[in-house]
DNA sequence: TTCACATAATTGATACATCAATTAAATTTA
DNA sequence: TAAATTTAATTGATGTATCAATTATGTGAA
């Protein structure tokens, strides 16, 4: 039986990588902005450059459920990030707006979110990171709607 | 200021790669063992091969806080998935048992995991995973133990 | 125009994630 | 040996994840 252990397995180094660097992250964000997590300045980021987006929108960009952007959402508009409203011409839709706090935040994230990148990528060349990336998008082409046989 | 939106990170690809190898990997696992998540079929070929390793062991081989580690067990316990005693030569360790049912459950999915590593990986060749793997380990050595200046 | 169907968001149930604080046992060190 | 420190596991608080079911609105076809 050639089953190789878990952790001798690219998904093992794939998911190694997300936390060490999620938690890399959250640390130096913390740092400067103390109560928000780096899923909240994402979805700040995102709705920061698409206004008007509705949260099946941001879900479809950030690959989250629509429960967990409801709930995120919530959230952050009760931390005073995000107002809530619903939308004039489609009542089904909520129309987000980013509030005063909500762009300050922004403002002190970006830098930080754009030094942690950095960091992790330090002493890695662009022709490597691409190489990466090529890989990556056959594996996700790979595992989406298939099954085993 | 060259800030690159989320989207167009490689942070994004790799996030987007395991979400889409774990969704597809658990819809699989799902059709075989139905009451069983991923990452309790992880903890359980882990403790097999390792049997007699800590909780604190497992955690640090799936780096996974102590709190998940023990939480998940108490569920698997409950599942009946798992026997949970105390260590007769430490007291603070709990030495942790594969019930019949699941060694059964282990038998089942290896195959399944077998089929979607193979899955995940059709048509990417050897050597491109290795140089993946080989910068992802970069990434993560750049991720530990640091902070942004 | 009404009725079937599609879509956006929410909610409930459950699993997992982190952090901080706690408990209890083992080990060091004074 | 007694006291201080370390270590393994747990618990509480909170955030996020999934799935399935529900609500409410919008849209297309009969």
């Amino acid at each position: 039986m050639k089953f190789d252990a878990p952790t001798r397995t690219v998904f093992y180094t794939v998911e190694k990588t997300i936390k060490q660097y999620r938690k890399m992250s959250q640390k130096n964000i913390s740092a400067v902005v103390s109560d928000i997590t780096i899923d909240q300045a994402l979805l700040l980021i995102i709705l920061e450059e698409h206004p008007g987006y509705s949260q099946k929108e941001i879900g479809g960009i950030l690959f989250r459920e629509d429960a967990s952007i409801t709930r995120m959402i919530s959230l952050m508009v009760r931390n005073g990030l995000l107002k809530k409203g619903t939308h004039p011409e489609d009542k089904r839709r909520s129309s987000l707006q980013i509030t005063k706090k909500g762009q300050e935040y922004i403002a002190l994230l970006i830098p930080v979110i754009g030094r942690n990148r950095a960091l992790a990528l330090h002493s890695i060349d662009k022709r490597e990171v691409s190489m990466v990336e090529e890989v990556l998008r056959k594996v996700i082409r790979n595992c989406s709607g298939r099954e085993s046989s």
